[in-house]
DNA sequence: CGACCGCCTGAGCCTCCGCTGAACACCGTG
DNA sequence: CACGGTGTTCAGCGGAGGCTCAGGCGGTCG
């Protein structure tokens, strides 16, 4: 899951980066309104985490920009507590809730998982792909019968290919939505962490769900619905 | 379980907040009505008790108020003696029962244990998973026959996890629900406790029922219904 | 036919996460 | 005032897991 902190103040931006990445969020900060708004076109974020008092242009133009522009992620805005917020405006530019600073950092997680489980209600609680199975509450992978244990890192993968089931993704759609946009290691790193699953949910069953397509990327095989 | 208290008598606030950790409660205190309201639409608490006279705004409309807005958490009303209270007014606003002052700790605890269960009326009485039991009424653990004691803190966490077994629950979401909102202390008091729970439910009776999901939280093995 | 490029592989390093034991603070009780 | 029970903090440790790297293999193109 990837969010966008779009946040002027530094410790703030920081702090939530951090609250959000211990939560298993992959996370991007803009400082200014501008900023926030281009790097939302750009990437499909999950969920946009938007201060309403920034520089360059404020969170209210932003959220009515992205939303006029047909950009329907789940927005989640950011308000001081002394009044001058207006709940109506805010709601009525398109955002999808909101949090009174000050907040806890677990409140505003909270606020977000609901927003994205909501934005996402058509998502099947439980992924499937043939007789490959994952199911995101309790974080186990099954094939047919038997449960294969993962890491973090190696069900954020599977997730992220079952989402895509049929659909060929490329290496770097893969490094931007399980890694974060800012990873600047190896990219090799894409290719190792293919070779974890396909040694833990295909060699071991005799399958090749997981196929190369060279120059491309790869494609998790649909097998059904 | 979560508890939310609005009362702006500091003494009794405090009183109250005592009362109710040393039952295993995760309470939080609001000083005044639109902080209690605030704070009841933020977090998902399992009962509010609310008193009637409060600055800001008083107890009738604050209830009012959040059921209008479809949160229809259980209300536990306090109301002074001398008679200008209307038990009709507090129960046509949406309150749940309604407790006189002075009233003692004990009385306000079982009333609140009945509004939890009565307000889920589909939670069963008993919590299980396989042969692991705790009857959240009798503040009672058992691992098959045998009796386990645990600490009020152990019984609000093994509660909290029996409710979402088989799922992972993350170190910070047990903390704002085990814990309170404004627990700034060690994280670490997670793994402490988890800890206790292994030591005196699992490691007895060699078995693994509490599992780490390492990057995620921990999990509670299922057993069955 | 040879060189190159993309992907695979195995091994190894290193960080951070979770576990642990102990100590400390607090409180009610005898 | 000593004591036991409970809740919390702390620092050290061990290892799982995240990541890097260098070499190998095979398809592709000049």
């Amino acid at each position: 899951m990837r969010v966008l902190v779009v946040e002027d103040e530094e410790l703030l931006a920081e702090g939530l980066r951090k609250g959000l990445e211990a939560e298993g969020f992959a996370t991007d900060v803009a400082a200014t309104g501008t900023d926030g708004l281009w790097m939302a076109r750009e990437h499909p974020y999950d969920a946009i985490v938007l201060d309403i008092m920034l520089p360059g242009m404020n969170g209210y133009r932003v959220c009515a920009t992205l939303r006029e522009e047909g950009i329907w992620t789940p927005i989640l805005m950011l308000t001081a507590k002394d009044g001058e917020f207006d709940e109506a405006e805010a709601l009525d530019t398109g955002a999808d809730d909101y949090v009174t600073k000050p907040f806890s950092s677990v409140a505003l997680v909270a606020r977000l998982r609901a927003l994205i489980r909501r934005g996402a209600a058509e998502r099947p609680a439980v992924l499937s792909a043939g007789d490959l199975r994952f199911d995101p509450g309790e974080r186990r992978a099954y094939r047919g019968d038997a449960e294969v244990r993962l890491t973090a890192r190696e069900m954020a993968l599977l997730e992220f290919l079952l989402r895509r089931k049929g659909a060929v993704v490329s290496k770097i759609e893969i490094l931007d939505h399980v890694w974060d946009a800012h990873f600047e290691g190896d990219p090799n790193i894409v290719e190792v962490y293919i070779r974890h699953l396909r040694n833990k949910l295909d060699r071991p069953f005799g399958r090749e769900t997981i196929q190369t397509v060279r120059g491309d990327g790869y494609r998790l095989e649909a097998g059904d619905g």
